[in-house]
DNA sequence: GCACATGTTCTCGG
DNA sequence: CCCGAGAACATGTG
């Protein structure tokens, strides 16, 4: 369920609390088909290593310590990773306590997230598929990503290798904002269009940065509460409500199996 | 039971 | 190789 914006809060969130600590100990509490590395493997790594970066590509989060290899985070669908310790409830799959006392913990129903061990070397690796971040993508970056492209543009936005970040929420809204219909080919939209997307794109996930993520369901920053953007949404979730701009019912359509709103009238 | 869910990845046909 | 549709993954909610 995170896309950019909830990943980089609960990556600042998470680095107040763990920046330069060691991991006291390693708790594996879900079933083991949740990980791709095996629990043995992150007990024997993890265990003493000092946190000295936490950075984030797209909704990926890679945290670097300082002895070698770091460890790779993805939160899938409903993943959420808290300074807390939480009730044991079957869907708690990763525990680290820390020498100052904290607990990080991750919690994921759905279990479409991961948690991966990257030796040393690796970890460049598993980011090079991914495009430019969303967050600060260039117009020309995005121009070049969407051109020659047949597909519809709202695809080609949640296609992660082209530019990584974005997901289904915020690619129907920057849309909105740059009143280009989701349908349109990606390879049809004009340099000003290009420019305007990218635009939209930068300004909706760093406001969305600032109000801590968009809540639907399961997102939780990882001080435990729910995000405020969600409350700004303006087609996403609103099918047959009138558009905040022009009141014309917005549409709601599967494209790429998903769920695509837009306003009919707005954007063209 | 049915529809749907903030993600990723693979298969099958064209 | 590009593209789209559909399904798969695992689980929950309305």
């Amino acid at each position: 369920m995170p896309e950019l914006p909830e990943v980089e809060t609960v990556r600042k969130q998470l680095l107040r609390v763990w920046k330069n600590q060691p991991i006291l100990a390693v708790e594996s509490t879900g079933p083991s088909y949740f990980f791709v590395t095996p629990p043995a493997t992150l007990k024997k790594n993890l265990k003493g290593q000092k946190l000295v970066t936490l950075i984030r590509h797209g909704k990926t989060l890679l945290a670097g310590f300082e002895g070698d290899g770091s460890l790779l985070f993805h939160l899938g669908m409903t993943g959420q990773f808290v300074t807390q310790a939480l009730k044991q409830d079957g869907h708690v799959h990763l525990i680290l306590h820390l020498k100052n006392g904290r607990t990080l913990s991750f919690r994921d129903v759905r279990k479409f997230g991961k948690v991966e061990w990257l030796p040393p070397g690796k970890s460049g690796a598993r980011l090079d598929h991914l495009g430019p971040d969303a967050l600060s993508v260039t117009d020309q970056e995005l121009g070049q990503a969407l051109a020659q492209r047949r597909i519809a543009v709202k695809t080609a936005l949640l296609n992660q290798a082209l530019v990584a970040g974005i997901g289904n929420i915020y690619a129907d809204e920057a849309l909105f904002r740059a009143k280009i219909l989701p349908t349109r080919s990606a390879g049809k939209l004009t340099q000003v269009e290009c420019s305007r997307l990218a635009d939209e794109v930068r300004r909706l996930l760093a406001q969305a940065i600032k109000m801590g993520g968009s809540t639907i369901n399961d997102y939780v920053q990882s001080n435990g509460k729910k995000g405020g953007f969600q409350e700004l949404h303006q087609v996403y979730g609103r099918t047959t409500l009138p558009c905040l701009s022009c009141r014309t019912p917005i549409t709601r359509v599967i494209l790429g199996g998903r769920s695509t709103h837009f306003c009919p009238s707005c954007q063209a």
